[in-house]
RNA sequence: GCCCCCAUAGUUAAACGGAUAUAACGGAAGUUUCCUAAACUUUUGUUGGUGGUUCGAUUCCGCCUGGGGGUGCCA
């Protein structure tokens, strides 16, 4: 399809030769008003290089664009040079484009050969999984699946959170208190139980965290009895977690967490010794980080046992060597940005030059009305009654509504864990929200059910218009003239731009960017259904909008599918 | 103390350094003999303060205020 950008650039080059044609791509614009054009090229940096006003430069650049017949008209309006399209033309060419390559429409080759891997949701073992796992968990999902559209190799990896002293802690309470046919009944919960109560007793008893860390340093040199019950409390995590994973559609390619390296943290240790990066303190090993303005990174304890950043950093190097990442993602909430900051920091001081293709990619905080969760004090929503009361809510609006569905079950479920995972992604991922059950139940407005009712409106259209088939012919621009209104190039528009958004999204790890787009075509598309008939007895003008409506449904389609959100038919 | 992040209508939020700051929710008023009213139309109302850089600042830089997070043996 044609780039217009591109295009615009090029002529511009072609106009005024001080600038390049990707420079002047870069400088165009779409206007917020669509009365200014489809895209607007600025003139005031050209100013001091010609030596001429910028409105003067507009008129020229405008005069030399001109005679371009794929340009309807091209303007200068003080410093701006105005650029409409041929509308025809233009609509030809995205609707063959789209309704040839549909679910293809925006994929890309850009990461031919090049291998990303995206490390989220990595929820602890023994812990419940509540509401502020979701955003690591589904921000990661739509991070891969943006990136598997862009063409790179991907590697999902959860780097569950299956080591570190909270399992001395765990062994210790369980010892001290537990019953196994509890944790077999009901395992989150119960060991949650076992850590809150840990963490009352360990205040009026300090002792018990000093054999808490014991425990965990016998488990870590691998004492058979410490072990064994370590790996009992991890099967028994995962059974709930993928529960969750499930009703998420959420899957990994690798479940390589934190013990998986635990072999591996002496080789670590080794090469910081060699590098001579490692120095005493207070009986704990560190790597000194003060003329970079950060505190000391703390790599083993006094006692000699590791902590997470040694385990990040072993994992980053094990990951380098086995899969020669082009990129390693890490989805990991903000709190941990200095953690990130050092690590990354102390593998650049090992020599890896690869060290700045680690990205931490954060996020803001999830807080209750009640302030910030704590596991330990058991102030926690969990995840899984979330979508559960969301589907729940969603069957009793659709039998409400007597929506025409197939099975109210599934459009329950598709439709109300969608709307969960859409509010998690609308909006820019670094802010913090507080978690309310008021908001994430209202489906109304810039939400997941408006984004597939949409989709839904443009299935059944395509439905009742039974048989039809697009065709290249009924697409030439010449027979598409006097059939499209204001509200149908608008939205084409919006169709137009998805492939660069998705690539935009990529960029800048913002998932948001879709979702935000989704909404636009989907408000586009409701605003074009009102205005116009569609299923209209005019052969040709029927042939262009089922076209139109193919595209649009594509384009929400394909965008949902990246969040990691499904697109029903009927609902 | 030091470091990082955030601050936009009543509320929740958008906005590659560009033209008149954009939506949704809430409030007010409408639209269903018409392809799905979970929809659409109209209306109401916003850049915390202060300096600077720039032809142009919600956006970049300095300071102030307010909120959140981090800061050596948790992750």
């Amino acid at each position: 399809m044609k780039e217009y950008k591109q295009l615009i650039g090029e002529a511009v080059h072609r106009a005024v030769e001080t600038l390049t044609a990707e420079e002047a791509a870069e400088l165009v614009e779409i206007p917020t008003d669509a009365s200014m054009g489809d895209y607007a090229f600025p003139c005031f940096k050209l100013a001091k290089a010609l030596r001429k006003a910028p409105p003067a430069i507009a008129g020229e650049v405008a005069a030399a664009l001109g005679g371009n017949p794929l340009f309807a008209r091209v303007e200068a309006v003080n410093a701006y040079v105005n650029i409409f399209l041929d509308r025809c033309s233009f609509l030809s060419d995205l609707l063959t484009q789209v309704t040839e390559q549909q679910g293809r429409f925006g994929r890309s080759e850009e990461g031919a050969g090049r291998k990303v891997i995206v490390e989220y949701s990595s929820p602890n073992i023994a812990k419940p999984f509540h509401i502020g796992h979701i955003r690591s968990t589904v921000i990661g999902n739509a991070i891969y699946r943006i990136y598997d559209f862009l063409g790179y190799d991907t590697v999902r990896i959860n780097h569950l959170g299956d080591y570190g002293t909270q399992f001395g802690k765990m062994i210790v309470a369980y010892r001290k208190w537990g019953k196994k046919e509890d944790v077999t009944r009901e395992p989150i919960k119960t060991l949650l139980g076992y850590y809150v109560k840990f963490h009352e007793e360990a205040e009026k008893d300090p002792a018990l965290e000093d054999e808490a860390r014991a425990v965990f340093a016998r488990l870590e040199s691998g004492a058979p009895e410490e072990t064994a019950l370590w790996e009992w409390f991890r099967e028994e995590s995962l059974k709930e977690f993928n529960r969750v994973y499930r009703m998420l559609g959420i899957e990994f390619d690798s479940y390589a967490g934190e013990s998986f390296y635990s072999d591996k943290m002496q080789g670590v240790l080794d090469r910081l010794e060699e590098k001579g990066l490692i120095r005493e303190s207070e009986g704990a090993r560190i790597v000194d980080l003060e003329e970079y303005g950060m505190p000391p990174a703390l790599i083993t304890k006094k006692d000699g046992s590791t902590l997470y950043i040694t385990r990040d950093i072993a994992a980053a190097i094990y990951r380098k060597e086995h899969y020669d990442f082009y990129k390693n993602l890490y989805i990991v909430a903000s709190q941990q940005n200095l953690h990130f900051q050092q690590w990354i920091k102390v593998i650049e001081l090992m020599g890896n030059s690869w060290a700045e293709d680690c990205v931490h990619i954060p996020f803001g905080l999830v807080s209750l009305e009640e302030g910030t969760m704590s596991t330990r004090k058991g102030r926690v929503v969990y995840l899984e009654e979330v979508l559960n009361r969301a589907v729940e809510q969603t069957r009793e609006i659709i039998l409400e509504k007597n929506v025409n569905t197939d099975s109210v079950e599934e459009t329950a479920r598709q439709v109300g864990i969608g709307a969960v995972i859409f509010q998690e992604l609308a909006n820019n991922r670094i802010k913090d929200y507080v978690f309310s059950w008021e908001k994430i139940l209202n489906f109304e407005g810039e939400t997941g059910p408006y984004v597939q009712y949409t989709h839904a409106r443009a299935a059944s259209i395509l439905r009742n218009a039974e048989g039809w088939k697009p065709s290249a012919a009924s697409l030439e621009p010449q027979r598409l003239s006097a059939i499209m209104g204001e509200s149908a190039y608008q939205l084409a528009r919006l169709i137009y731009q998805l492939p660069r958004i998705i690539r935009e999204a990529g960029e800048r790890y913002e998932p948001s960017v879709i979702t935000r787009h989704a909404v636009d075509i989907a408000q586009a598309f409701n605003r074009f259904y009102h205005e116009e008939h569609i299923l209209v007895p005019d052969e040709e003008e029927k042939n262009a909008k089922l076209a139109l409506v193919l595209a649009a449904k594509t384009a929400i389609q394909t965008s949902l599918r990246l969040l990691g959100i499904e697109a029903p038919e009927k609902m």
